[in-house]
DNA sequence: TGAAACTGCAACAGTGGTGTAGCGGATACC
DNA sequence: GGTATCCGCTACACCACTGTTGCAGTTTCA
């Protein structure tokens, strides 16, 4: 799905009722290696049925159904450990983007494209939710701060009206992003994508009389 | 939920397999009452939970379980119909707009407005994927097509670009309703909403130069 | 190479939801 | 006022999914 990972799969407790992830021993190399392919098959499978069993996605990762349990307490803390991983891949591909150093309207299209690319491989996930506490809400929070940062610099430099609703703003264009995605497939490359969000976000669809 | 209904409930078969309201005899006055009730409800329960039980449904409506699958055959029938129903207030909403003859820009607010008042009431339902084939599905291909209609009539007066991609416009113009609806409590008077809305997809976010 | 970690498999208990059935009482309608 | 319709209630069968356990065989890693 993302070949480069920017984090480290671990376990804590020994029992079978704990197996969250949070510190400790690393992970044997198969056994990462497993982990990582049932929360990819979660993500493939749940995206086209949010309902699917256990038993689904085992099939899917190629595991036995058992092995899930044994890493996640329950459907639930694996739903959860899915948003955390897709958060922090989202995370990762906007710092590639250098929303705080790039040239505001550089950096929009950048990340843009960067987001699309990675709401393709983790739609379902990226629309989970976030539960409060979590990482992946601490990430969301992060990004939308980060996102308002870029909005003010780009309305400092004249980019966006004076006036502005930076909040609004970042609304829009999180809706704009989640629409571009729902093409019919006659269009579906990110660059070209990311062209039309910023376009329709900074000037709408009125003709440009300038 | 809304006062008025456009429709009327009837029952065809006798037999408790398929209580699906297609044609035959009119319901009696209670059980149009219960009707109501079960689909309001299920609006209600299911916008908040959509796992929720027929158990939870039949709660919230003041009625017993059993009299829901009475009416429906199944979970999926529930569903399916509370779909249908919305959208039909949908397109009834729609219609008090004018938006074949008032004048685009007029319309377009109108309608904007009426939508998201119709949106807050039938969340749950209208976010639904329609089925194939269903009164739902219908409904809603025509909701599209008249609103292309009123886009190209927009456009012919330049209120859009000349080049305007009418169907990125109609799916632009969606997720501007859909993200309005999102607001956390701040603002919530639709007629204000809808101003944003429109002004959002005519020109963006950018300084306007004139 | 040997211990620790990991996995598949088979089997099991528990749970909660779905859908059916019939009866007796209440309600609407003509 | 009589009749067809509707509803609540209780009870039941069924099923799919979740989560657990133990063991035997395999893989990793020091």
């Amino acid at each position: 799905m993302c070949a480069t990972a920017a984090y480290r799969l671990v376990v804590i407790g020994e029992s079978r009722a704990d197996a969250a992830p949070q510190a400790g021993r690393p992970l044997r190399a198969d056994a990462e290696r497993s982990m990582r392919a049932i929360l990819e098959a979660a993500e493939r499978v749940l995206s086209t049925n949010p309902a699917a069993s256990m038993e689904q996605v085992a099939e899917a990762a190629g595991v036995a159904r058992t092995t899930i349990h044994r890493r996640f307490a329950s459907r639930q803390a694996l739903i959860d450990a899915l948003a955390d991983a897709a958060v922090a891949h989202l995370r990762a591909a906007i710092d590639q983007g250098r929303p705080e150093t790039a040239p505001p309207l550089v950096a929009l299209h950048e990340i843009t494209a960067r987001v699309l690319r990675t709401k393709i491989s983790w739609r379902f996930a990226l629309d989970l939710p976030a539960k409060a506490g979590s990482a992946a809400a601490e990430g969301q929070q992060d990004i939308a701060r980060r996102c308002l940062e870029l909005f003010a610099r780009a309305r400092d430099l004249g980019l966006l009206a004076a006036g502005a609703d930076l909040e609004w703003t970042r609304r829009v264009y999180y809706a704009l992003i989640g629409e571009a995605l729902h093409g019919d497939g006659e269009q579906t490359d990110p660059d070209i994508l990311a062209g039309r969000v910023v376009e329709t976000l900074l000037h709408g669809v009125s003709p440009r009389d300038r």
